[in-house]
DNA sequence: GTCTGGGTGTACGATAACGCACTGAAATGG
DNA sequence: CCATTTCAGTGCGTTATCGTACACCCAGAC
């Protein structure tokens, strides 16, 4: 039976599953806003400005060193949110985080956010569990990166995009996906045949579409799950009211 | 001239930089414990029962998958703390992390700690900041893991285990390292020769000495001192009493 | 229609690690 | 002191990925 993070798509689970009396606090100062492809939501050393909530799309977050390298250490769509660093109240992003794929979502103003929190410790409870979540989707990334051949971390990668997307179909470049996983493109576009040769997945020009999901987490090797299940255990997808 | 993450060797830096009032809060309930090699200090999927605040030592966080794959995904002595998740308001842990190096600490029970947190805001914000360096260590490291070659990993490694202890001396195998680092036993001790070729340790049975901490810098690319620096933003090391 | 550029397929030698296996040296413990 | 265990050094064929390069294909622009 496939695992899978179902993502409650076009709204966004984190507000979703605030109690009521947080959804009617924080309810006034969300703005509505469309997120298109490589939009900047936060930038490396710079002040958090804007929290953004997704309904749709995926967005990334990316490390980088002096040395100019980097790679995808972070994911989210409609079930998370940028600017965790003002939940963990430092003002600054040591990250980059961009759109990958667009969507709409809300957006808050951190000084707003930061209010809200001290306000409501509820709020600040549930948004602290999910960057629990996310630190555990970093672990495993850095384990899936050191332990795993690009194959499975290929199959991980798109298992995690399918979950924050509506249907089976993703517009990816190879290019793109090199640099989430930090490889050559050319090492991609192997990879890639190596899953449609296997059925898992179609490939077209800028296009890639997911077959065969069960077959994809079993060559994933385990490399994909424990995020998911500990979101589902410390988030869920139910309103909390009675 | 080197980075370097200043410990305060023989004391805990994130008790040292509470404020007086928070550390009368705390105090009397941190009990004295030493801490051996090997001791576990929180499972996988167990709840956290105590947590630990090292005076001296190295602690490690290792994610595994289900197919038994394991890596070291953070480190912490003197800095740091464990049972970040209690922080973070999940009682459990996706990780396992236990002593690398023999030290000392205190140890306070989980629900103590819960306790504090919800009393004192303050507190509370600043164990947050200190979660967030330790998301950008796990971050810098699945980007170390995914794009630098094992000297590089090493060298970085070696680094960020000379900031947390007391001198230059490491006691630490080959194998042990392999483990941390997610690679083979014989892949280590060529790397270590590799370090060893250039003068920046000496190694011995069982143990490695730091000969050129700046040589190794340089050696590792710039793939250390990305949390290093943000720690002494966000913390820093002195009091903060008027 | 042709041009242009982004996206993809493929090749090939080089390199970093791997898995495995065996040896020897150093510590430990009766 | 000798037996045992732990740790380190080494070799060798294999595999994954790299760097680089080039040709092709498709979509939109002119």
């Amino acid at each position: 039976m496939p695992k899978r993070l179902i993502c409650p798509f076009g709204q966004n689970n984190l507000l979703h599953t605030l109690s009521a009396a947080d959804r009617t606090l924080i309810e006034p100062h969300l703005q509505h806003v469309d997120m298109d492809r490589r939009m900047v939501m936060e930038g490396p050393n710079k002040p958090v400005e804007h929290i953004y909530f997704l309904k749709s799309g995926v967005g990334s977050t990316v490390a980088s060193s002096e040395s100019g390298r980097r790679i995808e250490v972070g994911l989210f769509g409609c079930e998370g949110m940028s600017g965790t660093s003002v939940v963990l109240q430092t003002a600054h992003s040591s990250f980059e985080v961009f759109m990958q794929i667009s969507g709409e979502g809300f957006a808050i103003e951190a000084d707003k956010m930061r209010g809200l929190l001290e306000q409501s410790p509820s709020m600040q409870r549930h948004l602290l569990r999910y960057v629990q979540t996310l630190m555990t989707q970093t672990s495993q990334t850095a384990l899936s990166n050191g332990q795993c051949k690009l194959e499975e971390r290929l199959a991980r990668w798109l298992l995690m995009c399918h979950d924050r997307i509506n249907g089976d179909v993703m517009e990816l470049t190879h290019e793109f996906l090199s640099v989430m996983l930090g490889v050559r493109r050319a090492g991609v576009t192997v990879a890639i045949h190596m899953l449609e040769g296997k059925g898992l997945i179609r490939a077209r020009r800028g296009e890639i579409v997911i077959l065969d999901r069960e077959g994809l987490e079993n060559d994933a090797q385990n490399s994909y799950g424990v995020p998911e299940t500990e979101y589902a255990r410390v988030i869920g997808f139910d309103r909390p009211d009675a």
